[in-house]
Order: C-alpha cells, then sequence, then structure tokens
RNA sequence: GGCGCUAUAGCCAAGUGGUAAGGCAUAGGUCUGCAAAACCUUGAUCCCCGGUUCAAAUCCGGGUGGCGCCUCCA
C-alpha cells in the first residue's frame, strides 16, 4: 500500500517497523465544544484507515487522544461558571455521541491529557536537562526550537522565512520568538499541577508527544491529523519526541485536507462552521460520513446542504441495494446455476480493483465508485432469479466492502425524523387488503390503501415474488 | 514576504502520456394496472495561451481565477 508522507511530500510503500502490525496516533479534539463539520473528516478519514488495514490482516493500535486541559476549555468554563473538569466530561461526552453516529470506531486507547500529567513532566525533564527547553523567570517552560537542527522538516519551512512571516510577539520572557511553551505557569485561579519549574499546566504540543511515547512507544508508524496541524503543532511535536527520545518519532505524516464554506475554510474561531450535531439532525450522520470519503482525502470539501442531500440520495441506492440482497434472500434457492460462477467472478473482480484503489493512497472516492459498479451487478443478478447461494454471495461482497468504508450501518438511512416506528402488524394487514383490491382489479382501491401506507411513510413495491415494503 | 494546494459535464468527484470512472440531477426507453425499485440509453473541444511528444486533462513555460499555512483551529 502506498500512503502520501507529508514529511517527503510523495507518495510511499507502507511499510510498517513490526509487519503486520501498525502503530497510529491521531490528534484528537480539544473539548470544548461539539465537533464541527470540519472535525468529523479525520475522524471519519482516518477511521477508514484503520479499518482497511485490519481489512487487509494488519493489527492496529490506534491511539486517539482527549485534550482536556487547555486555555479555550479554561475560558468556557469561566464562560459557564462551572470549571475544566465540567466542560471537558461533557464535550468528551458528547464527542463520543457523534463519533458513533458517524459509525466510527472507538480508539484502542483514548489518553487524556490531565491523565498523563507524570509522564508529560518527565519528556520536559529531559528536555530541560539536555539542554533544549528551559525555565522562564515566571515560571513557564519553553522549547529552543533553534536548537533543533531539523526544526521545519515536516512543513518544510525555514526558520528564517517563518520569522519573517510571523506576527508573534517578542515576549520578554522567551530567549527567542520562535520557542513554544512545553509548559505554562497557571494564572491565578486556573487549574495547575504541581512540577519542578511551577504550579501550571502542560503546553499543547507536549501532550501528544508525551501520550505517543507512553501508549505507542518512542516511534510510531503513522501520525494523522488536520492540515493546519501540521505548523505548528506536529512539527513541534516532532522537535520535543526527537529531541527527548533521540529517535524518529514518525515515519509516516497523512494530513487531511479541509472542509470548506463558500470556498472558505471552516473553523471554530471564523464561526462559519455547522455542527455535526446540527445536520445531524435533519439528515442523520451518515451523508456526513459519506461525503467525507467521497473525495480524497487530501482535498479540499466544499461543505453545502446541497451536497449533503446527493450523498443522501447516493446511500439510498446503497440501501435499496442492501434491501434488494435481503427480499432476495428470503425466496431464494439452492446452490449456483449455470452461469452465476461468472457473476461471482466478476464480484471478485470487483473486490479485487476496491483492493487497489484503497492501496493507492486511500483512494476512497474510487473505492466508492467500485462499490456502486458492484450495486449494478447485483441490481442485475437479483432481478434475474438468482440462487441461494449466489444471493448469499452478493450479501457477503456487499457487506464486505461497504464494512470497509464504515457504510451503510443503519438499519435504515435516518432521515432525520424524530418517529421512525411503523406499526407492521398494520402495515401487513393493509398490504394484504390492498394485494386482495389488486386481484379484483379495484385499482382505486388499491391506490387509496397505497397513499394511505405512503403517509405512513411507507413505500411499496410490487415484485413478481411479493410485495416489497420498507419506511422511510 | 516565505511555503503550498486547486481549476474536469447542471452539481459532486476520480483520473499524472494513448482520444475522459462513479454518484446526484435531467431526458427517453424496458418492466408495471399505474407506480416504486431496477436495468438500458442520454451529456465534457478537461480555466486560457504557448511548448515538448507519434500521442497531453495528464509533462514544461507563462497567464487568470479560487483557497490555505506561516497565529488557537481537523
Amino acid at each position: 500500500m502506498k500512503i502520501y508522507n507529508t514529511l517527503t511530500r510523495q507518495k510511499e510503500e507502507l511499510i510498517p517497523i513490526k509487519e503486520g502490525e501498525y502503530k497510529i496516533y491521531a490528534c484528537g479534539p480539544t473539548v470544548y465544544n461539539f465537533i464541527h463539520i470540519g472535525n468529523s473528516r479525520p475522524i471519519c478519514v482516518f477511521d477508514v484507515l484503520r479499518r482497511y488495514l485490519e481489512y487487509r490482516g494488519n493489527k492496529v493500535t490506534f491511539v486517539q487522544n482527549f485534550t482536556d486541559i487547555d486555555d479555550k476549555i479554561i475560558k468556557r468554563a469561566n464562560e459557564e461558571g462551572s470549571d475544566y473538569l465540567t466542560v471537558s466530561e461533557k464535550y468528551i461526552k458528547e464527542y463520543k455521541t457523534d463519533a458513533k453516529g458517524l459509525n466510527v470506531r472507538e480508539a484502542t486507547v483514548h489518553p487524556r491529557a490531565t491523565e498523563n500529567i507524570d509522564e508529560i513532566i518527565a519528556i520536559v525533564q529531559t528536555l530541560v536537562d539536555k539542554g533544549y527547553a528551559y525555565r522562564a523567570e515566571n515560571g513557564d517552560v519553553y522549547f529552543r526550537a533553534k536548537k533543533f537542527d531539523e526544526y521545519g522538516k515536516l512543513s518544510h519551512q525555514p526558520l528564517d522565512e517563518l520569522q519573517a512571516g510571523a506576527r508573534i510577539s517578542v515576549g520578554e520572557i522567551k530567549e527567542d520568538p520562535m520557542d513554544f511553551a512545553v509548559w505554562k505557569a497557571a494564572k491565578p485561579g486556573e487549574p495547575y499541577w504541581d512540577s519542578p519549574w511551577s504550579q501550571g499546566r502542560p503546553g499543547w504540543h507536549i501532550e501528544c508527544s508525551a501520550m505517543a511515547r507512553r501508549y505507542l512507544g518512542e516511534t510510531i508508524d503513522i501520525h494523522c491529523g488536520g492540515q493546519d496541524l501540521i505548523f505548528p503543532h506536529h512539527e513541534n511535536e516532532i522537535a520535543q519526541s526527537e529531541c527527548c527520545n533521540g529517535v524518529q518519532f514518525a515515519h509516516y505524516w497523512m494530513h487531511n485536507g479541509y472542509i470548506n464554506v463558500d470556498n472558505q475554510k471552516m473553523s471554530k474561531s471564523k464561526g462559519n462552521f455547522f455542527t455535526a450535531r446540527d445536520v445531524a439532525a435533519n439528515y442523520g450522520y451518515e451523508p456526513i460520513r459519506y461525503l467525507m470519503l467521497s473525495s480524497h482525502y487530501r482535498s479540499p470539501i466544499n461543505y453545502s446542504i446541497e451536497i449533503i442531500e446527493q450523498c443522501t440520495a447516493a446511500l439510498k441506492r446503497l440501501y435499496t441495494c442492501r434491501d434488494n440482497i435481503a427480499f432476495t434472500l428470503t425466496h431464494a434457492q439452492g446452490s449456483l446455476k449455470d452461469g452465476e460462477q461468472a457473476v461471482i467472478d466478476k464480484f471478485n473482480a470487483h473486490r479485487e480493483r476496491f483492493i487497489a484503489e484503497m492501496d493507492d493512497d486511500l483512494n476512497t472516492a474510487n473505492a466508492i465508485s467500485v462499490i456502486f459498479d458492484l450495486v449494478r451487478d447485483i441490481n442485475t443478478a437479483m432481478a434475474n432469479e438468482p440462487s441461494k447461494a449466489l444471493t448469499e454471495a452478493a450479501q457477503q461482497i456487499f457487506a464486505e466492502l461497504t464494512d470497509v468504508l464504515g457504510l451503510v450501518y443503519n438499519e435504515k438511512l435516518e432521515t432525520g425524523t424524530t418517529d421512525n416506528s411503523v406499526d407492521a402488524a398494520l402495515v401487513e394487514k393493509l398490504i394484504a387488503d390492498r394485494t386482495a383490491a389488486r386481484k379484483a382489479k379495484d385499482w382505486a382501491t388499491a391506490d387509496k390503501i397505497r397513499d394511505q401506507l405512503k403517509e405512513m411513510k411507507v413505500v411499496l413495491e410490487d415484485t413478481p415474488q411479493g410485495v416489497k415494503w420498507h419506511a422511510e
């Protein structure tokens, strides 16, 4: 498999440290608010990376952190008149609700910054001992960016150019404008932990270095995150980890593109964001996941409601196919018939292509197109009185491929309506009445019943094998 | 100022040398009592101008438009 490595700016063959095992670290959310559509992109994309690696027979250890202590969280707590723990607990819970809705599997470990203070202090201590970090007079501890020769190797920014353009205030306390905080002394009223330098809290970048090392070791295979984290966050992580441990931090760096709104970057600070929760309320979560996978993960996506509706329509086709298979399975019989082996061969060819596309830098857009090609073949086969054996083969490969992408995971495509319950017994009775009316060629009555069912959000399909219905 | 990304049908979106995947929408057809679903058919001089090549959406040069990072942000 090849993936694009931000470090080298090219597609590279993905080779793990230990064959058959991958250690992946993904930067998780700072939990001070509901996640927005943009936040849901890395979550979905890297969930697919993990699923695919496992599908190909690898063991994956996937670590995603929660930043649960941070300026924004403290600010939020002050606004709400609560404390940082209340805020972070609340939004971790909300995050998990959204992640579950997006069909994102729980990470192997979801460490929290505040549960790893000892590890963080240990790393800062090593950096101070080695001369890479220093205590400022106010109790902050800063990293000497210029002391690390390779600083800038991920973002490919020459140090002096960074300085020229950066609007970094040359604080009195820092030796150099490029230096960044690894430990921040608490201001009055702020939460703090004891440390050799001051009562304070960890800087943002150091926590990822600490949690990656504690749960995955000094060198990991893949580090993931959004493109906006390349600088300074990931650059700083590299500096801290490599100066501390003396070995390469991550072999591969993967970064997803942005979600834009009206071609502008969506961000919490701009306020032009849509939360996943809000979109899900009207369309369900799955169209969001579909959208994230419908284009290449490094390309920008321009979000709009129209796009979400197109995604919903596309998904509907997948759900219809799945339902067609299930319906056929209720009456299909026997082993493979003449000519059906050719259909199986076609299915297998689709699987091969699916794998080839995913192997090419996780081309989910093409992987989806393969699934649609498969759907066409399955639909054709299902319309042709297939044997039970063929129907089961169709069901198997459909589930197999959609599961790698984590799509088609609801009992029915959520429409956002609050009441999805249907009285199945009543539906069956009305269908029986309608069937009787149709037999008597009483079309008026038959259509009336169909309209009645439609008002109940039940859609009918007449097939040679009987009436098929589904709730919308 | 430095470093990058991007421009493909009405909309979304693959495709890095051999005359354009897939989805949505549209139109026509098959099937159906009518529908629905499905299936078939239907649509692109690949932003512009040069160049390289037997051959370019794809490589090179130059434009133009859009966007991002360099500051908290997925």
